[in-house]
DNA sequence: GTGCCACTTAAAGCCAACTTGAGGTCAAGT
DNA sequence: ACTTGACCTCAAGTTGGCTTTAAGTGGCAC
């Protein structure tokens, strides 16, 4: 298996290297050994940053996903905990529509104060219903 | 019109009081007046709040947020910029729902290294093609 | 062997979105 | 008149997720 230089991952990633030195100090990713100083990558990294990224994107914290990834290069994370997840990632998507929908009528409402349109207090209602009752949510970027 | 003590905005919002005055100096909302020095706050505050922690929730920087209030108490926002708002965030649910199989499809396949697991590496790849290509997203608490 | 340049490190800096803390004010109850 | 306690202001601190910077290193082409 060909050991890739970090700027073949940055490259096929689209991450910069800082990014990946940074992923790498936290544990997320692991680099296969070294040419001289320079980090060598085995390829599986890529799939791993893509986890991550997705992951990342969908709201998951840095620790959050450390988490699933055991020393062994695998994904181990607890079958129920991962149903949870799955959950309320579903949770989340579906709330995500209902503000879409919210947003849409919003740019074709005729009321001139929104607020004062049925449709959009009905609508901001359906969503509210959905919301995080605490502080279940994370960061994203 | 019954104004509203901050505590009163608390207790009915769920925010805490150094938020509002966060939110009331980046001009997200108003206050109505004072009582010596005690804010008053109008109740449609309320709904504007809703609406802000639901933007936020959905990925929307205060920033952005701000734009969409007038300086009438309006909601105003341009269309067109609202419907493009729209198709982002549905996108965005759209990929949750993506992220949320693959975390589910996880969580029951017997594959012991993910990464080997065809179904998981084909729900990769549609989560990637929804991906944003450069930096569109935004952060959330 | 000498220079180049892609890499390295550690530490500091940055941004959004708040929170915390210290010290001050005021209306209301006793 | 005085205490209480809910509110106030302003500045500084916190967190997560990086990026930037300054100074160093080492494989490789010449």
């Amino acid at each position: 298996m060909k050991s890739l230089e970090i700027s073949e991952v940055v490259k096929r990633s689209g991450l910069p290297a800082s990014t990946l030195r940074y992923y790498e100090s936290l544990g997320l990713i692991e680099s296969s050994g070294r040419r001289g100083l320079k980090r060598l990558f085995n390829p599986s990294v890529l799939e791993r940053l893509d986890i991550i990224s997705l992951s990342r994107w969908a709201g998951f914290t840095l620790d959050e996903i450390g988490d699933w990834f055991g020393r062994d290069g695998r994904v181990a994370i607890d079958k129920a905990q991962l149903v949870q997840k799955a959950d309320e990632v579903e949770a989340r998507a579906t709330q995500m529509r209902a503000l879409s929908k919210i947003i849409r009528h919003t740019s074709q409402c005729p009321e001139e104060n929104h607020l004062e349109c049925d449709n959009f207090r009905k609508l901001m209602k359906i969503a509210r219903r959905h919301r995080p009752t605490k502080e279940a949510t994370t960061k994203v970027r």
